[in-house]
DNA sequence: CTGAAAGCGCTTACAG
DNA sequence: CTGAAAGCGCTTACAG
């Protein structure tokens, strides 16, 4: 039984499983089966090996491993941003989704790799096929139908990936989503509740945003219970920053000719919190009061929400939920598990700014 | 000259170094000198191996080439969170330093890995040693004086490191800060400028918290110029979170026993925004106005404090320029360059809860 | 239960 | 300028 002799010089190299091997009196294979927890591995011969492995604090290096593996055990998260965005601040809903995500990483024991994307760039040939992660999981706003290729074309090169956004019948992949026509439909039950009847919308209603459509369609449908409808005059497209919203705002004021005089709406339904916020700030340089004037709703329960003034009503998202549904999906596709499409429940939360709350 | 065979059933496999190479009638090593950049390749070789590589889609493996390397082209994140806190959410400040940590390393062509820690966690064990990273960026809030001796162990492995946090005299590896020192003078400058004379500190100001340390040092030494200073029986220890500011607040308004009556303070400087917040919420519950009755400055401008009623004076630190520091930083010590720590200038940003602003 | 050996896909010193 | 070959540090089928 010959085993290898380490390096003459051991001169703050890191210890490899050959040292181990050594230190130990086993074979480097034996020290590798230990490692990766192999049943045929005699008890004594564990112990002597996790000794040596703790004393010569050990640690597998990853890349070789990965590469014998074929299987990195890491998970890349693209985070696109539209072109449009400078330097600026990233929705502070994103944030807490990659908060949460990274918790949910952790939790299934593998590292994340977290990459900020414009939506032209050439990201889908780079992550997979370096084989730097075994599968992506894609974030962001950004017009669809303008990725939706690239999700073709990810599905073609047989990239696993899972996508946050709306869940669609036919798209390419697998989406989890918050139950965005629901959320709509709170809001415009809420709404048609408190007497509303013009219910405007700030943000992109069609095709190139499905989530901003959802939300529409689903207020839509809430407000036809009601006997009323949403009114496409009073629609203005926005992004989800908060300069679209104040733009959209203006815009909204302009169109319905509400120079002083009473506006042609008594609701705002904005497709983000970050839009109503741009909004609000549109509004009050206008005159008009919130919610006296105007009523107005968000979508996301950013941090921020409950501190505007008046505090924002919204939807929240259940982050921490998707987080790790995200992840769980993500990894049974890479274990080649069943998997599938899942929408998250959305939740109605009423502060002042519809005035509905006491106060 | 023989050539390689490719592998003889095509399917969908991976393109490898050795497909592309008999796909362009070269050998393998040329591959990787076009990949590489080697200047030793003939223009024509070198124009039939990017045409190979464009054809089949080739992407170099990164955990061969890191393997063959001893480097990985990535860095990692280690965001730090108390134990106090449960799956709440990260402080947005820090969130915001992801970011352009994110942007800075995308510049600087390296993959970024996150993961949150717990303080108490053995986090120096893992990301260097296996090689996942080629260096570590430390990130969060949290006792000084009992992850010191953490940082002590990675620079005795010889990780390459650094913390974002308090630039003290002797401490372990290198920092980027914010100057808190200054950026706390700001705040006394402010202050007593207003005409303030007994200022409170809601912070753990000891050297467990170098930099709540530095900024309550840098108040009182503006106050001092003031012929005034900080009054140690108004100091209130309190982390980063909106709820520990909000504790902290009750306990300085129970200490100064100013049950309806006016209390012995008249600003409050709170060593976060998040305890600023906390603290507001405080004082209003408590029948205390701020301004008219106290005047209120936090730090760190996180979006929200834009938004508080009302708005929060508060010191900002330039998170762009930290996350680009940072890295640069950082690549500077894993290429064996000189680098050194280094701190960032504070700004005051003066909004109404300090009173000052018109309005 | 254990060791010897092949091989994951690169990079580069060496020889031409 | 180019090819053949060694080797980065693992994992596991194979043989015992």
């Amino acid at each position: 039984m010959t085993h290898p002799d380490p390096p003459a010089s051991r001169k703050r190299t890191k210890a490899t499983s050959i040292d181990i091997a050594h230190h130990a009196g086993v074979s480097q294979a034996t020290v590798s089966r230990v490692l990766r927890g192999s049943p045929l591995v005699n008890a004594e011969t564990r112990r002597r090996v996790e000794e040596a492995v703790r004393e010569l604090n050990y640690t597998v290096d990853r890349h070789a491993s990965s590469l014998r593996l074929q299987r990195s055990g890491t998970l890349a998260l693209l985070l696109f941003e539209d072109p449009t965005a400078d330097d600026s601040h990233i929705n502070p809903f994103f944030l807490s989704m990659l908060g949460s995500i990274t918790r949910a990483c952790a939790r299934a024991g593998q590292d994340l790799l977290v990459s900020f994307q414009q939506l032209s760039d050439d990201w889908h040939a780079d992550y997979a096929d370096s084989r730097k992660a075994d599968g992506l999981i894609l974030l962001g706003y950004g017009d669809y139908l303008s990725y939706r290729g690239k999700l073709d074309t990810l599905l073609e090169q047989g990239t696993r990936f899972v996508r946050w956004g709306a869940v669609l019948p036919d798209q390419p992949g697998l989406s989890i989503g918050c139950d965005n026509f629901h959320g709509g439909e709170l809001v415009g039950q809420h709404l048609a509740g408190l007497g509303c009847r013009r219910v405007a919308f700030l943000g992109d209603a069609s095709s190139h945003y499905p989530e901003f459509l959802d939300r529409y369609r689903g207020c839509d449908a809430a407000l036809r219970v009601a006997g009323g409808a949403m009114d496409p005059a009073l629609q203005v497209d926005a992004q989800s920053a908060e300069d679209d919203g104040y733009a959209a705002a203006r815009e909204l004021l302009a169109r319905s000719g509400a120079a002083g005089a009473a506006p042609g709406f008594d609701a705002v339904f904005a497709a983000s919190d970050l839009i109503a916020i741009g909004a609000l700030r549109a509004f009050e340089e206008h005159g008009l009061h919130v919610p006296g004037d105007v009523r107005l709703v968000g979508f996301d329960d950013i941090p921020t929400a409950r501190f505007t003034q008046p505090a924002l009503t919204t939807v929240a998202q259940d982050t921490s939920a998707a987080g790790e549904l995200l992840v769980e999906t993500l990894m049974a596709l890479i274990d080649n598990q069943p998997a599938q499409s899942r929408m998250l429940p959305a939740q109605l939360v009423v502060r002042r700014s519809s005035g509905a709350a006491p106060g």
